[in-house]
DNA sequence: CTCGTATAATGAGTCTGACTCATTTTAAAT
DNA sequence: ATTTAAAATGAGTCAGACTCATTATACGAG
């Protein structure tokens, strides 16, 4: 009988997904860099080095293997996001904080992102994982109306729809005018989402840049969550 | 020969035109009902009433197919935008009739919206007629600058990604939950947008439902785009 | 170590559906 | 009625997603 213990190197299950996690490896790279159309099963069976058929062991279809992709994409960046929260901070300092995360995030993986939409073929229900990760965002907003730092009637989830939605047209904004992260894009976000004292639109204008060494750090998460895997 | 006369009905330049629109009708209701992946081309000839190859006659491929159906559903969205709004109003005012109007049809024809998405292969220039769509609101907000009505230093590119990509988000999370159009939507965006005298988050509640009339013309509207053709 | 069995992997073959093109049909001009 | 160019047709080609009969591997039992 195999020493089942706690460290057990290789056991079946593990050499499984070991393979599963080298085919979305090699799906990504593909997906990626080819488009889902330009993509070919082949190619990425190829990449895994892998026969076809095998492929089709671990994901029922192409579309499958997408959201495979696309999914796992979600859950990483929830848990950078997490990460890139600090926890005692007030309310708004951490949707600043999430909103730096994201916009940085979604340019620097664009094409996934991208890849998001062909993995909701209709109305069906889309990944959990976004859901999951929009979760987030109202944690952060619920957790402020209990503290009394947002009005109780703050409509969480409308406010959820100017945040991602906002921040993922600006991103595409700045990918065609190949502009890359701007943090005027957040801090102007957030005045307007969270209102300030004097009034009208003209609060809407550049402050100077700062926490330069925040971007640093948001590319050493990513780079961590990248070799992750699980 | 012939009366080249001003009023011939039939002339051959008609005709064909008469015949790329039926195609363009035909290829839109297939793939707004089955998605694109699920059309076929077969299909969308029979529909169209036309031998398959014929449709090649008009359209490179399918990816130049559905082009050609969201690219007429953008211009024919420009025409309505423009006609739903009120030229001696105010900016801001203008703005909640775009609004409106935006978030209505885009629900009112989720679908074609969405296979927008797949008429951008990668990071291809966008369609032309999203961009001359978004130039509506574009002007909206420079004549509103030039008027006074809005500071000098309005960020309106900025702007423009928090209205549009709001709205898209919005009209999907409505579509998730089925609900329909919903007013507050756009009333809270254009309160976040514009400001309002009373500072904080708190001024981002609902306010009464006013103007039911108002979705009855954009919806006469709708139907006499529909038909219109170009 | 060797066998037996279940699990995993393989890749040649099937099949669907986008796209082509040699042929036929239509229509306008003479 | 005839010519000719434009338009339409649909059978045929081909790429590529997906299947499945066969083969390889892992692992426990004797």
């Amino acid at each position: 009988m195999p020493a089942s213990g706690p460290e057990a190197p290789n056991t079946s299950r593990q050499r499984l997904e070991a393979r599963e996690s080298t085919i979305l490896d090699a799906a990504e790279q593909v997906f990626t860099r080819a488009g889902f159309d330009g993509a070919k099963v082949a190619t990425i069976a190829q990449t895994a080095a892998v026969a076809e058929g095998t492929v089709y062991l671990y994901y029922r279809n192409k579309q499958d293997l997408l959201a495979g992709v696309v999914g796992r994409f979600w859950a990483r960046l929830t848990l950078g996001a997490e990460a890139a929260i600090t926890s005692e901070a007030s309310a708004v300092t951490q949707l600043e904080q999430l909103g730096r995360y994201h916009l940085n995030s979604i340019l620097q993986q664009f094409e996934v992102v991208s890849l998001t939409y062909r993995a909701r073929p209709q109305q069906e229900q889309d990944l959990d994982q976004v859901r999951e990760y929009v979760r987030v965002f109202d944690r952060i907003m619920q957790r402020g109306v209990d503290r009394g730092e947002l009005p109780k009637d703050t409509p969480i989830g409308q406010l959820r729809d100017v945040f991602f939605g906002t921040l993922e047209f600006s991103a595409r904004t700045l990918k065609l005018r190949e502009r890359s992260y701007d943090h005027s894009v957040v801090t102007n976000l957030l005045s307007i989402m969270v209102g300030s004292t004097d009034g009208a639109a003209g609060k809407l204008k550049d402050k100077e840049p700062r926490n330069q060494d925040l971007m640093n750090t948001l590319k050493s998460i990513q780079k961590q969550l990248k070799t992750l895997g699980d």
